[in-house]
DNA sequence: GCTTATCACTAAACCGGTTTATCGAACTAA
DNA sequence: TTAGTTCGATAAACCGGTTTAGTGATAAGC
């Protein structure tokens, strides 16, 4: 029972393992392999079941064909959605996926980039969780294949994959008004990240434009580490507040989530006093009230230019730079 | 810039190879290397922040540190949560997480298993999409660490994390009935797996124990890889039948989900008059119509006992047999 | 004074692949 | 006949770690 070697294999066919590594490799007429031979090879492989060992081909090639695809929560189902398209495009390619949660922390995602990097993973797609493009980048390093996607950081020049954020939020904000509200909150994570400036910015100026003046008051940041707590607090000063603010725009899923969840079970009375938008969709925005306008990240897309953009830097170590894809809104 | 081996520090360091293997593993005690020569060698490792092959590491240990989740949708909430806690406990112990989705299809079970041993990765956890263990058996083999869940086999003498399948379907059936339901329409996937089996008897039972006749064209079973159009024949069946029923089982969560969204949009009149029952849970059917009652597995206890085995499976050999966890059942 | 331990360290084999350089034999061309 | 090719195959180095068996020097035991 003993496992089966190369070495096994060019013993069982009295052939040295150079020639039993060209044939099975597909490389035996190239080589001047004759037929007999190649037979041989072949049939005392299939016959033991022959599995070439990946970590010794891995060591021997210096590559793992194994990408890491690094998130803050794989159980959320936006991050979910482009892990299994990631998988699927990544198997096509003869690469395997590593998987790993940050939690938002910044010290974890250090950790796990370091650990995938002495895994010797060939490259990394991540959602990362720093703030500081500087301290990750030290981590990075220059040459190592990484894609980034959903979170941008200042100063970057890496390759990243984003969405129109200026132009959703602005749209977002738009329709509300359009519905017409005139008391609009805004519900961010705390983040200087350029990303989300943008969505701030889209959501004043579409204010600006329909000459509503932009309430700082109305503006809330929540820290992404305790969003339980921040939105309670959020929501009850949106109720509470000497003036109500009858629709917000929240800037990620889980802010959305966790204000819909709060407002159903501490204040059902305002269910339906209330609109909502939001950056990215989940399923439950096609029933919860208040009812929510969302902007669909068009997941596939960005799981398909990810793991192409990856596979160019670890093949042709060409820096792709950024893309910009565009949501779709879903309004119900 | 070249990557720094341990040969390198070793030739750095003025000592052999063999001595900088024992020092950076914390080995340097016991093999009584002198203090002064374990400064030295951890200095130069420092300064040219050297970080051991893993590959290399793997090949010569014989074993990847790394565990294989397989299951058929990665991104359903039920595995992503999983999978997040897997990958906590794993990084904890030490081991990275390779993820990879059937998509319920068996062949692409049958090669992302092999891929996964020929990457010789220490064990695999999975829910399994095949139906026949002695061909799962026979590419699993005997001695490969696995744990089983959520799908079980017959006659699999594997680690298997299970669910009271029978008393929940019952305990569902219950309250459905309790509600005062005589027509209770129960919606499967095909499939003659023992979990199944087991829910569709606590359902007949439940009935039969309330004097509920068992009504054979109130039972219907889906193709797992076409629900989509399964779901919507068969709710156009209970809604247009002779008698409405006006209560039904479902026994996973596609389903369920599928099942809603096919009434909120073909079927919105008919919204109110159902009940739905479900196993797993859904974060949208706390705000979906009609309500659902749903049966929440335990999924942290689910991920953390299936690594905890497996580990147990990899150091000791030891087969631990099976484990019966119990639902929650969210009455809504 | 001779044997035996202990100390500090290392040479070399090994894990299981890939690849380069080379080799003898047969065949071809001049 | 001789030199050059082609054919079929291989020895050996290499990837970067771990580990076994052993070495020389010094200290301890009797």
């Amino acid at each position: 029972m003993t496992k089966i070697s190369i070495n096994k294999i060019a013993e069982l066919a009295g052939v040295s393992k150079t020639t039993v590594s060209f044939v099975l490799n597909g490389r035996g007429d190239e080589k001047n392999i004759s037929q007999k031979t190649q037979e041989k090879i072949l049939a005392v492989a299939r016959e033991h079941n022959y599995k070439a060992n990946f970590i010794a081909r891995s060591l021997s090639l210096g590559k793992s064909f194994t990408i890491g695809f690094i998130v803050p929560d794989i159980s959320n189902p936006f991050f979910g959605k482009i892990a299994k398209q990631i998988e699927a495009v990544a198997e096509k390619k003869g690469y395997s996926v590593m998987v790993a949660n940050t939690n938002e922390d910044i010290l974890k995602e250090t950790n796990i980039i370091e650990s995938f990097k002495a895994r010797q993973i060939d490259g990394i797609i991540l959602a990362s969780a720093s703030k500081n493009y500087n301290q990750l980048s030290s981590i990075i390093g220059n040459s190592y294949p990484s894609v980034f996607f959903d979170r941008f950081l200042p100063e970057m020049n890496k390759t990243f994959i984003g969405i129109n954020n200026y132009e959703t939020a602005q749209q977002l904000t738009d329709i509300l008004i359009q519905k017409g509200y005139k008391k609009i909150a805004l519900v961010s994570i705390t983040s200087y990240l350029p990303n989300i400036i943008d969505r701030i910015n889209g959501y004043k100026d579409a204010l600006k434009a329909a000459k509503i003046e932009v309430d700082r008051d109305l503006i809330f940041e929540i820290e992404p580490t305790n969003i339980k707590d921040g939105i309670k607090k959020v929501i009850s000063k949106i109720i509470k507040g000497e003036q109500l603010a009858s629709s917000v725009l929240f800037l990620n899923n889980v802010l959305t989530a966790e204000a819909i969840w709060t407002i159903n079970t501490m204040y059902p009375e305002y269910k339906d006093q209330l609109d909502f938008a939001s950056f990215d969709n989940l399923d439950l925005f096609d029933y919860s009230t208040p009812r929510v306008i969302s902007a669909l990240q068009p997941s596939e897309e960005i799981a398909n230019l990810a793991v192409n953009m990856l596979c160019d830097q670890i093949d042709n170590n060409t820096q792709n730079k950024g893309v910009q894809l565009k949501t779709s809104i879903i309004t119900r």
